[in-house]
DNA sequence: GGATGATTTTAACAATCCATTTATTAACAA
DNA sequence: TTGTTAATAAATGGATTGTTAAAATCATCC
């Protein structure tokens, strides 16, 4: 079942969070503020983030905003009345969802589900465009120009990691770690061998994929 | 009209149950616990079965589980509050609906209208069609150009689970629990000879099962 | 309840494919 | 220019899948 990581100063807030999410099969870890979530991100991986605006030590448009540099996350925003309203459009991060306190806790699992389900579909059904270039990741398919292009296993992988990660910096480390898995012991290089058969594979689609000189590669498309 | 056994070793629950449907005229029969209702299942065939979770001898869902390894009948489960409630969440078989005890006759007389009445209707319109290979999942039935062909359970099974999601990268661990079972604790190769035979039984439309390397397999098609 | 036949699973081998390494060339930045 | 980093190409060893046969399990019938 999807994991939710609530993060809220307030005691009373995260326990009816984690009281409710429980009940719907959750699994719930907590934060304090903004740095603490920060941390606990780094070591664990979440479905779905609930964050509060106003914390000490760090709150929660720039944890947001940290969590999202490594990981693409779906956030719900908790924001006291008119407090910060206006910034949550403004927003660059792009939250998936906001949720105004006093909050009914039914309403917020309602939203819960419904990012969950938009994202999963979003994995699953979903196509996704970047002009010509078509990534059906459920169908494990990608098209190049309405033409089906048939790639190696190591291909598929790589490029839906970096396409579930577009626009973000990957290190070679981090890609042969989430790729390839932490078990695989081997060169750097064989990054580059498999960069170089996927830009290939994808034609002149192949200007998506950037070098980023000393330090690894990046997707980069809207 | 249509014939209900209904499986409880409670005497009371059989009789209201007995009596509510024989008044909307169906046609009851009784069985006191899992043994007896597997063993009636064996030499007679109902639209619907009613089955306690908790009975001596031989529990609901074991019961379930060995009568829809012959046949496809669908099944509504009666738990007492609480009573391995989770487990139905879990329960890999698919059951059709549950009821809490105590329930209302009533209720549990819309129940079986409503899954008699989908169950009905995905007997009969549901034939899927691809190219000359025609598929009636409710029915059981697989024709390649207009000669029913006759599999064994498993290449069914596959077939239908396939088909339902078809043009979805399936792994084999996935297909092993789904048509395998949570409980199988073989060899992921078994779906590869499985895979095989399916082949071979659908002829030149074998092309629609895809392998896709390093990963699964795939049902493809429009 | 044991024998028989059908089905499922495992195991082994063959065929194919591809990941990684290595070497070389090209591009870049100081 | 020069040292560093990335792109490319080719070779081989390893991994994955296809296929077959035999073993194990299950179901059914006397």
């Amino acid at each position: 079942m999807a994991k939710i990581l609530i993060v809220d100063d307030e005691d009373k807030i995260r326990n009816v969070v984690r009281e409710y999410a429980d009940f719907e099969g959750y699994e719930v870890e907590e934060a304090r503020d903004g740095m603490e979530a920060v941390d606990i991100c780094k070591t664990k991986d979440f479905d779905i983030i609930i964050m509060d605006i106003m914390m000490p030590r760090l709150d929660g448009f720039s944890a947001s905003k940290e969590i999202r540099k490594k990981k693409q996350i779906p956030i719900i925003m908790l924001s006291a009345r008119g407090e910060e309203y206006d910034k949550l459009f403004g927003f660059e991060i792009g939250i998936d969802d906001y949720v105004v306190k006093p909050f009914s806790p039914k309403e917020l699992m309602a939203r819960v589900r419904a990012v969950l389900k938009r994202n999963s579909q979003q994995a699953q059904g979903d196509v996704l465009k970047f002009e010509g270039l078509e990534i059906n990741i459920a169908g494990r398919e990608v098209i190049v120009d309405g033409e089906k292009v048939t790639m190696t296993p190591k291909e598929y992988d790589l490029l839906f990691y970096l396409v579930k990660n577009k626009n973000l910096a990957l290190t070679r480390e981090k890609l042969l770690e989430e790729v390839w898995g932490f078990d695989f012991y081997g060169d750097d290089r064989t990054v580059d061998t498999h960069i170089k058969m996927l830009r290939n594979s994808l034609g002149e689609y192949r200007k998506f994929i950037v070098t980023l000189r000393g330090m690894g590669y990046k997707f980069e498309a809207n």
